[in-house]
RNA sequence: CGCGGGGUGGAGCAGUGGCAGCUCGUUGGGCUCAUAACCCAAAGGUCGCAGGUUCGAAUCCUGCCCCCGCAA
């Protein structure tokens, strides 16, 4: 029997790690990343995956770095065959990347070499890219360049968010996992190296991102707007207050001699916003301190919205 | 005890001691070739809950419930 270490942290694992169990695999652990403390109140929350290992009870370890001799030795005593990673958290070193004679296999949610990185999703969002995908891969010391195991893809909708796209991604990773790993471990997979020339990058993303440049084109916007929900979303201020952009649509051609970030009253007590290339018109937002709007109850209620000039 | 904003007619908000108001929506009427546009009118509120202070509380005090932003 295979011995599996599976590494994950967030809800886009889970799936992985419930189809490996659901196909009889012997999961010989699970690592997660530590418990940390989070929401409002501060209370200390646990990984979804780690919530899924202590259902089933499993052996849980959550190393803080994997390049402390301690934790690396504690992995090797779990004795893999092959280890599953998925959105982990934590770099690899070598050391670990050789511990398991079938290596490592990795779970990304991107059609590699498009999308490397940690935030493939929202890149490919970003990226206006209309398909995206899972590729599963082998992984070597840098980042997401190994060689492709295999890969499936699905279809970007127009108004899909990496909120709604995550766990479409995530069903499917799951699914091409499960297809993959018995034709890998048998040998019955030629890997296939990268076209490195076609990589791009899908950095981290921060806070920071989420800020609104209004001189941006408006279709750029309101992608920003679409890869950035839930995390960190696309905002900006009024009233001194960070309001977030929700949902919005670019217009074409929604020309104004306005200055970019100037906020224009729209048909049905809709607002838009002019750019530095075409309105973006507002569907739902949210002020700091109170609950998501629909643009037009905002409107309705906020006084002097229309008219003013949005920051940035 | 992490920091902070908020609960007021169907929706969103203003109102910080003296008869409860605004925008939108709803209903009725008008205008119009027509309209989600415009004009006129109307309905609709135990001001989160409980207690207290006061001649008088949406407004001040105390306790409780609920929603949300930051942070992670």
């Amino acid at each position: 029997m295979t011995r599996i270490v599976f590494m994950g942290t967030p809800e886009f694992a889970v799936p992985s790690l419930a189809a490996l169990l659901a196909a009889g695999y012997e999961v010989a652990g699970v690592l997660t990343r530590a418990d940390q403390p989070a929401g409002r109140g501060q209370q200390v929350e646990m990984s979804p995956v780690k919530r899924l290992a202590l259902q089933y009870g499993l052996t849980i370890q959550q190393p803080r770095t994997l390049r402390s001799a301690e934790a690396q030795a504690e992995l090797a005593a779990l004795a893999p065959d092959v280890m599953v990673v998925a959105a982990y958290g934590l770099i690899l070193p070598q050391a670990v990347l050789n511990l398991p004679r079938f290596g490592c296999v990795n779970v990304h949610g991107s059609l590699l070499p498009r999308h490397r990185g940690a935030a493939p999703i929202a890149a490919a969002i970003l990226a206006g890219d209309t398909e995206a995908g899972i590729s599963i891969m082998l992984m070597d010391a840098g980042v997401d360049t190994g060689p492709v195991l295999s890969t499936a893809s699905l279809p970007i909708a127009a108004d899909d968010t990496t909120g709604t796209l995550t766990p479409r991604l995530a069903a499917l990773g799951a699914n091409l996992l499960i297809d993959t790993l018995p034709a890998y471990l048998r040998g019955d997979i030629q890997p296939q190296p990268q076209e490195d020339a076609d990589a791009t990058y899908a950095p981290r993303i921060n806070k920071e991102d989420g800020q609104i440049d209004w001189a941006e084109p408006a279709d750029l916007i309101a992608r920003r707007v679409r890869a950035y929900q839930p995390w960190p979303s696309a905002y900006t201020t009024w009233n001194g207050l960070l309001l977030k952009v929700l949902r919005s649509r670019a217009a074409g051609e929604g020309r104004s001699d306005a200055l970019p970030g100037t906020v224009i009253a729209g048909p049905r007590g809709t607002a838009g916003v002019v750019t530095g290339e075409g309105v973006l018109w507002l569907e739902e937002v949210q002020l700091a301190g109170k609950r998501a709007l629909p643009v037009n109850a905002f409107a309705a209620g906020a006084r002097g919205f229309i008219g003013s000039r949005l920051p940035g």
